[in-house]
DNA sequence: GTCAAAATTGAGAATTATTTTCATTTTCTC
DNA sequence: GAGAAAATGAAAATAATTCTCAATTTTGAC
């Protein structure tokens, strides 16, 4: 459980690479077809990554179709993200302002926030000045 | 651009019988089978009811395979909701809460929170004192 | 009521993302 | 190297969603 292949290793220098940015499955599969990397793997290996927490798995919002994004995690933990859904730049959110938040939902509603399954939908600031 | 059917009314009538949970659409494309209603049907009536704001959707969370959420608006504007990765509930988060949220985002990262795309996961009060 | 136009319906076909299968290839250990 | 374990990928299988189009229903005018 554990091989060393040249198509993990690709993936893993893609994936590092555009840590920025949240994908599909489809679209990777096919950016790491072109790098010969196939669809299968492509998949199976982000659903290990994903168990490992390399990788997390979040809900798609905006545009039609169904799937899910995929965000490549590099100390991740313990914060909440924001995804514009304009450029679909990742935005990470401070720990102490995170940690506000989750405070005040748990105080107003008892409820217990997950930050590695939530993420907050909006434009950033870039894209509030452009004409999208 | 209008016409009243039986369909739409069986439709609508169970939607606003649950609007306390999400929904998928092959999920409620099989309950509304069973009264008579075909599944094409729900699906390009809950699209529209989407445009009218009479339901949202959202990005699903949680569970495996693909498909959004939907949830059924009863005057659900201008705020946050919570869903419970547990037991499906929505819960929705007053005005003056939401609207903190919202302008501690902007003032920390010029963030726009779009509350209309944005869900909130985590545990409910009863689903954290359960076992799950 | 009857009619025609416009909208709606639903059965089934088509799409599309994802998952599975399995024969083949690669990696690791000794 | 040899053999066992793991990984790969092409193609088939799934499953949710969307599309197609002939048949039906609704509405408004008469």
């Amino acid at each position: 459980m554990g091989y060393r292949t040249e198509q993990k290793t690709e993936l893993l220098s893609y994936l590092s690479a555009h840590a920025d940015r949240a994908f599909t499955l489809s679209e990777l599969a096919e950016k790491m077809g072109a790098r010969g990397v196939g669809k299968s793997t492509v998949y199976r290996q982000v659903a290990a990554l994903c168990e490992e927490g390399a990788v997390r798995r979040y809900a798609k919002e905006g545009g039609r179709g169904y799937t899910y994004r995929y965000l490549t995690q590099e100390d991740c933990t313990h914060h909440l993200h924001l995804e514009c859904l304009s450029c679909g730049r990742v935005i990470h959110l401070g720990r102490e302002q995170s940690a506000l938040f989750e405070k005040s939902l748990r105080e107003s509603n008892e409820f217990a926030l997950d930050d590695s399954r939530t993420l907050l939908y909006g434009r950033c600031s870039t894209c509030q000045k452009g004409a999208h």
